[in-house]
DNA sequence: TCTGGGGTCCTAGGACCC
DNA sequence: TCTGGGGTCCTAGGACCC
């Protein structure tokens, strides 16, 4: 026997949390959003599901094709609760445990057969405590790599459960379709089609050489590997941090460098705030404009010198702001952190001289406090109710 | 349809170095 | 002088995912 991966998958994450805290939601069709223009959907029940309505949808789009919608603001609080709660079950069932979101993580069974000799059957088992203990279900993916793993917990939702048996990944693939293979964006999609591409099948007539030149090196041998139902190494090593960025849409657009810079000052405390928490340090600061048209534009800088306080990030933040932004209104401003690196004092001691020091550790408890009282955390806790 | 917020990885071109 | 090859870092943009 070989290798034996599980996707396990919470159906309607968020919805179904609020389900659960709010029975009177139970059969109705809920979107988990705020109405308004520039807001989406984060997720919906599977009520709404039928008229249409899916997660990243316009909520105004979304309130025209299902009006009766009951509609609720995010709780990530809450979600992450009821999310480490169902973690906490998979990561004891079986080892090689790893989460990818939220709402999803896999499990690596190989070599367990002397405790589950039918992966079908834990899988039952472990569905049925996530039901009991929860109140959620879970649809699971069983097969010999994490991608098809992945692609079958998708196939039967909500409550499913589907095994691929090694040798039938490629007609597995087929049957899912060309379009509903993970890594194959609209983008994707469309070019394909521009090919004559329409399928699995036909993708597969081509060869590594003619794939990699069409879609470059690194899509052309994805295709080749997933079109033939094998793994193409999907969530390999551990997630490093590599950014810590944040963004708002603005309502209507904001115009002017006065009210653009008062955002950017609060983004770079946050930002700032939230690498300190994690112990790193950028080495870039960038910026991300939207205009009201939609077009998007992005500036950084690596400076010389290490970044080592939000002011640091505020002044590269606000130079960059000057140098690109054009005047128009703006639709979303947001500040990225790059180039992440560990950044415990002790190690970056040669770096600082004293007095930076000193002022970098004023920084970070003025952050934290500010953080926990004040109104940036006000405007955090806003930003968490709008999800 | 009128398009959130937080991420990851890839590409292509330029700078710079040996 | 009339132009190599490889490596690394940086930047801007794009695709994709939850």
């Amino acid at each position: 026997m070989g290798e034996v991966f599980f996707h396990i998958d919470l159906d309607a994450f968020f919805a179904s949390v609020e389900i659960i805290d709010h029975p009177e939601y139970k059969g109705k069709p809920l979107i988990i959003g705020t109405p308004g223009p520039r807001h989406v959907a984060s997720t919906c029940s599977y009520e709404a599901r039928k008229y249409g309505v899916h997660s990243a949808m316009p909520m105004t789009t979304a309130l025209k094709l299902c009006p009766n919608a009951v509609c609720v603001p995010g709780r990530m609080k809450r979600y992450s609760e009821m999310s480490r709660k169902v973690m906490d079950i998979i990561k004891n069932f079986a080892p090689g445990f790893l989460q990818v979101s939220i709402d999803e993580a896999f499990l690596d069974l190989t070599g367990m057969e002397r405790i589950y000799p039918l992966p079908g059957k834990a899988a039952r088992i472990l569905k049925d405590e996530i039901k009991k203990e929860t109140g959620l279900t879970v649809s699971i993916g069983v097969a010999a790599s994490r991608y098809i793993a992945k692609l079958a917990s998708d196939y039967r939702k909500p409550d499913g459960l589907t095994i691929v048996p090694h040798g039938k990944e490629e007609i597995f693939v087929d049957t899912v379709g060309l379009k509903k293979l993970w890594g194959i964006g609209d983008s994707t999609y469309s070019s394909l089609l521009r090919k004559g591409i329409s399928s699995t099948e036909a993708l597969r007539h081509y060869t590594l050489q003619e794939l990699s030149s069409i879609f470059g090196e690194s899509n052309g041998s994805y295709l080749y590997t997933i079109s033939r139902g094998l793994d193409p190494g999907i969530y390999q090593g551990e997630a490093k941090s590599r950014s810590i960025s944040t963004e708002e849409t603005f309502y209507p657009d904001v115009y002017g460098y006065d009210a653009l810079d008062a955002y950017l000052l609060e983004m770079s405390q946050e930002v700032m705030f939230r690498a300190f928490e994690e112990k790193k340090n950028p080495r870039t600061v960038g910026i991300k404009l939207r205009y009201g048209d939609f077009s998007t534009t992005s500036v950084q800088e690596t400076p010389p010198r290490p970044i080592y306080s939000s002011s640091d990030v505020y002044r590269i933040a606000r130079k960059l702001l000057r140098e690109r932004y054009t005047g128009d209104g703006v639709r979303l401003l947001g500040v990225v952190l790059s180039g992440i690196y560990d950044g415990e004092d002790v190690e970056q001691r040669d770096l600082f001289s004293e007095k930076e020091e000193r002022e970098r550790k004023l920084e970070k408890t003025i952050l934290s406090l500010s953080m926990k009282g004040s109104r940036i955390m006000k405007a955090r806790n806003l930003k968490e109710k709008q999800w």
